[in-house]
DNA sequence: TTTTTTTTGCAGTGGTCATTACATTATTCT
DNA sequence: AGAATAATGTAATGACCACTGCAAAAAAAA
């Protein structure tokens, strides 16, 4: 769904914007929101302050697309993990298996959104995040509801949790085993 | 072992660097290194800059304090709990009950030293929190050998992957009965 | 009382922050 | 060609950042 660039009026953009929401998401992602400065990201994106403005509004609105451009992307593991899981304990499997996986590959380690609400002190930024993780912890919940989990609420609520604790611990020090003995021990206790 | 208050020389001290230190932890604690402003830091203090740069030299400085402060008060728990213990899954049980408790208490949420090392863009302040966790997690890692653990450093690393999933959760948004059912789930599997 | 020591208050240092005014340039529409 | 539109580059804006120079003030030591 990458979108249609149609020419319009006026002089053409010197740089991609859908490629500049990837290189601020890259950044944003590393440091949270408050640390990036747009210079930086001026300078990454080898853009002046004035296009950088003209095309995102403001430092915010970049934050926005970038994490927006983050859930449809690599965070969309939770939704396949998510139809792929035909009970509820597959749900837990999945989710936790592929979140491990996926919060200690990269360079980034972690989640953008879930590490993001702590990295900022702006409170519009950590709303945005603060939403986002909610509606996943509200979509888990929605397909634990759907097959047959007889408390879905909490049992997402320990699920973002438990993928708080992998995301944060990749992005710190924890190897890829560290995680996974988690998640193992985790679905022990469900099984 | 309140540092005893001897009169030496000069123009006496406006301020308790002590209790200074504690208003200090509590900014730090609530919103990382990064975040909190010395000027902020002064008017909380009721002191001018010069002053607080005369007794902690810099903000580092300040916020070193701040964190060896934390690990002699509210941190003090884990070790409590380690001490507490007297087989392997006691460690478990009491060190993530402990931590469910303190973490979702007070009016700041989670630990200082795990959320701070997510909160800051500063190296030095980094590695900081960085080494008081690694500290922590060879503490439990020790205690949990001398009881006999057959694999006491992957045990303590899981662990501490809970303990920062419990500290960041306390943080955004989780309630005590969220971080109580993660707990129990864990324990269910280390029984 | 005078000297020495330490902290204080005031006012500023250079640097970086997000953001923008202004004029210019490149493109499409008429 | 000429008007309309939307990007560009240059250079600056005020606000805040951690931090400090300097002289006055308050205590102990001489």
């Amino acid at each position: 769904m990458t979108t249609a660039k149609k020419r319009s009026r006026g002089r053409p953009r010197k740089f991609d914007v859908d490629v500049g929401v990837v290189q601020a998401q890259a950044l944003f992602a590393g440091r949270g929101f408050d640390t990036v400065g747009m210079s930086e990201i001026c300078e990454t994106l080898g853009v002046t302050p004035t296009s950088l403005y003209a095309a995102f509004g403001n430092k915010l609105g970049l934050y926005t697309r970038a994490v927006e451009n983050y859930a449809n992307s690599t965070g969309r593991f939770v939704s396949a993990a998510l139809a792929a899981a035909t009970t509820p304990f597959e749900v837990w499997e999945k989710v936790l298996r592929a979140s491990a996986e996926v919060y200690s590959s990269g360079d980034i380690k972690g989640c953008m959104v879930l590490n993001g609400a702590l990295m900022s002190q702006d409170a519009e930024a950590n709303a945005l995040v603060a939403a986002q993780a909610e509606a996943t912890q509200a979509a888990i919940a929605a397909r634990l509801a759907e097959l047959g989990d007889p408390d879905p609420k909490e049992s997402a609520a320990s699920i973002l949790v438990l993928m708080r604790g992998l995301s944060v611990s990749a992005r710190t020090n924890a190897s890829r085993n560290d995680l996974d003995s988690v998640v193992d021990l985790v679905l022990l206790a469900k099984r």
